[in-house]
DNA sequence: GTGGTCTAGACCACG
DNA sequence: GTGGTCTAGACCACA
C-alpha cells in the first residue's frame, strides 16, 4: 500500500488517505488480514504530521474496515474482496457518464454539482442503501 | 430566487447559499443584471447572520457570477442562459447512471468515491474543460 | 462638458464625476464662470441617481470648484488656467515614466502600489505641496 | 513579517494588510513555502480584530498570493523572488519623477489625478500587461 | 496549536 | 435603503 496526498486540494489529508484504503480494500487489493504500513512509516514517507495519519486510521478502525493491535500494526478487518466485481462495474457505468458529459463541455465543477443535485433527489426518494448490503 | 437552508447538514451555509444561486444561473433561473435578493432580505428570510450573506455574496462576486453595487444591490453579471438545454442533458445522464449503481446496491459514500476517482482520471488525462466553454 | 462613468471600476461614481471636472479645470477646458450642465441633465444622460450627481457637484462646491446657484445652475469658481502649461508638463513627466515602466513588464496594480509607496516617502519626508501654491 | 495599520488612513486594514504581504512578496523579503505569522498573532500585535486579519489572508488567497492550511498556518505561494531587481528599477523611475513633480509644486491630489489619467491611456492602449510575465 | 464558520451588532459609505 | 468594514467572541475541524 502507497499512499499518495494532494495538500492542496481542500479536502483534509485523513480523508484522503482513509479514500485510498477503502478504494483498495473495494478493489480487492487489500484483503482481511493485510497488514497497513506503519503510522511512522507513512507519515515520513508523506512528510505530515503522524496523528493526521493516526487520525485516518483510528477513524477507519471506527467504521470496521481495520483494527490497531497494539505493538504489531494496523490490520484489515474486512472481508470484502466479493465486492470487486460489483465496484468495477460500478466504475465502468460512472466512467461512461462522465465521458459523455465531458463532451458536453462541462466543467469538473458543473459536473460535481449535478451529480450531488441528482443524488440528493434520489437519497430524498429512498432509493439508496445507506449500509452496505 | 428563493433560498433553503439546512442548518445541520456540515455543509457551510455560505457556501449551501453560493451553490443555489449558481444552480439557478446555470439552469437560466437567473439571468444576466438580474438582481439578487438584498443581503438583509435573505438573512431576515432564513433567519441567519447578514455576513454569512455578506460572505456568500462576495465569494460569488470573487467567482465573476455576480456583482455587488455599493449602494444598489446584488446582479447576476454571467451571461449563461444558453447552457440550460445542455445542463439538463447533463442531468440526465446523471440520473439515469445513478438509478443503475443504486440498483447494484452501492451506498452512496461508495458511489461519491467511485465518482471522484473516475473523475480524477478524467482530469488526469486532460479530458475536462476547466473554464466554461 | 461630457461625462464618462465606469460603473464597475469600484471607484464611487460621484468620485469619478468630481475627477473629471477638476481635470477639465486643470487643462482649462473649463474657466471660471462657465456653467457646468444641470444635475438632472447628467444623471438622465449617464443613468444614474441624480442624488450621486448631486454629492458630486457638492462636494466639489466643499472644494472651491464651483458654485451651486439656486435655480441657475452650478458653475467653476477657480481661476485656475493658468495651471494649464504646468500640467501639461507633469503629464509629459509623467506619461515617460510610465512607458519606462510598462516597458519593464509591470502590472498596473504593481505600478500603483510602488508609486504609492514612493509617494508616501516623499510624504513623509515633506517635500510635497499639501495647498495649491 | 511585521505589520504596520493606519487606523486613521481611511483605507481599510484588511486592505494595508493585503498590500504589505504583497509589497514583500514582490521585493523577495517573502519567498514561495515561507510561513506567515499566524492570524492570531497579527491580530494580537496590532490589537486588531483576528476576523479581520482573517479577510486580508482568505482575499490573498483568493488571489493566489498564499495559501492556508488547515491547523498549519499561511504559507506564501507565489514564486517571484527574482523580479525583486525588476521592482528596485521601477521604484527608482518612480521616485525620479515624483521628485520632478513635487518641484513643479503640484499638490498629492494633483499628481495622483494625472498618474491616472496617464495610465488609463496607456491602459486603453494595450501597452500594459495584465498578468505577471 | 492552527484555520473555518457563524453570530450579534456597531458604524460608515454610496446611490 | 443599499453594501462595506470592523469588533467581540463562540464553537468546530484539522494537523
Amino acid at each position: 500500500m502507497i499512499f499518495r496526498i494532494n495538500q492542496s486540494a481542500g479536502v483534509p489529508l485523513y480523508i484522503q488517505l482513509m479514500e485510498q484504503v477503502k478504494h483498495a480494500v473495494e478493489l480487492g487489493a487489500l484483503r482481511e488480514g493485510d497488514q497497513l504500513p506503519t503510522i511512522r512509516k507513512v507519515a515520513e514517507e508523506l512528510v505530515i504530521n503522524p496523528n493526521t495519519v493516526v487520525r485516518a486510521y483510528r477513524e477507519l478502525e471506527h467504521e470496521g474496515v481495520l483494527e490497531l493491535k497494539h505493538g504489531s500494526g494496523a490490520f484489515i478487518t474486512e472481508p470484502s474482496g466479493k465486492r470487486a466485481p460489483l465496484i468495477a462495474k460500478a466504475q465502468a457505468i460512472v466512467q461512461s457518464a462522465i465521458d459523455r458529459l465531458a463532451a458536453l463541455g462541462l466543467t469538473e465543477e458543473e459536473l460535481r454539482r449535478i451529480f450531488e443535485s441528482q443524488l440528493a433527489q434520489v437519497r430524498a426518494e429512498g432509493r439508496m442503501e445507506k449500509q452496505k448490503g
